[in-house]
DNA sequence: AAAACACCCTGCCTGC
DNA sequence: TGCAGGCAGGGTGTTT
């Protein structure tokens, strides 16, 4: 479900109704997420109960609170996996099958993350800098990649661009269905390999930011059961050049859109237009 | 070292 | 109508 633009959606809705905000307490559903993990509660009560929200951002899809408590600075990580929701929502608001963490807030409200398939992670933080995860992210697309580093990663790997696209630390956020968007705006084929395709790496960066850019515009790309932070749906898959559109026009050449897939995973691409 | 694969889950859709 | 099988937007750990 969520990519970087559903991440930055979410995270761009919380943030003005979250900061300030004081957790009251945490309720787990006892159900293990990620890894088959079960959620620390403990470590959640630890940090959070008592302490405010500071800042609401997202590192990748990884969406990060900033906590300020009477014993010190933590944080909340959070990641959404697969068909994670994060959503603040009033007390009384009738509570859906799969919620597995409860942040209780003041005023009566909930910070709350459902996730059915369980693949997602909530976690309490001490110190952001030097969790793992993070540490392995490569640039934020919208912020730190240049043509110049991404050609230079781009020569040391045989991968084809799909699946180095794909890599969080490569670049931190692109998944499947953005990558195969940005692909297309930049006009390279997804099998290529990344080696190959160094002189590609400044119109890739543009592709990047370009469909990514569309997919923030359009508050996110709702195939299934995504919802920004308030419970709405996003626009962008009625915008999508390619994904999901195998065996129709291509808007730039007119040729069948085709799909292929790899690893279990589907690549939407032109045929034409990509080379 | 990089790349391929299995695995963690539920829900929904298709075809029989 | 029921059921099996395939598929889904993610990340990690292990093997090659």
């Amino acid at each position: 479900m969520p990519e970087l633009p559903e991440v930055e959606t979410i995270v761009r809705g919380l943030r003005p109704r979250l900061i300030g905000a004081k957790i009251a307490d945490v309720w787990t559903s006892g159900l293990a997420l990620r890894l088959a993990r079960p959620v620390d509660r403990a470590a959640l009560v630890r940090h959070g109960r008592g302490a405010r929200v500071t800042a609401v951002r997202r590192r990748g899809k990884y969406i990060v609170v900033d906590l300020q408590g009477s014993a010190g600075a933590a944080a909340l990580l959070i990641h959404l996996g697969m068909s994670g929701r994060l959503r603040l929502q009033m007390r009384a608001a009738s509570h859906d099958k799969h919620t597995h963490v409860v942040f209780r807030l003041d005023h009566d409200r909930d910070l709350r993350f459902v996730d059915p398939r369980r693949f997602g992670l909530v976690r309490a933080v001490v110190r952001v800098d030097a969790v793992p995860e993070l540490r392995h992210l490569g640039p934020d697309p919208l912020t730190e990649l240049d043509a110049a580093g991404l050609a230079r990663a781009m020569a040391s790997s045989r991968a084809p661009l799909k699946a180095f696209l794909l890599d969080q630390r490569r670049v931190a956020g692109l998944g499947n269905i953005y990558v195969s968007e940005a692909l297309h705006r930049a006009g390279v084929r997804p099998t290529t390999a990344a080696r190959r395709a160094c002189g590609r790496a400044a119109a890739l960066v543009d592709g990047i930011r370009a469909a990514l850019e569309a997919g923030i515009a359009n508050r996110g790309t709702t195939l299934r059961d995504y919802v920004d932070g308030e419970g709405g749906a996003g626009e962008n898959q009625h915008a999508l050049l390619v994904y999901g559109r195998q065996g129709q026009p291509c808007h730039t050449c007119g040729e069948a859109i085709r799909r292929r897939v790899d690893a279990g995973r589907s690549t939407f691409y032109c045929l034409r237009c990509q080379r």
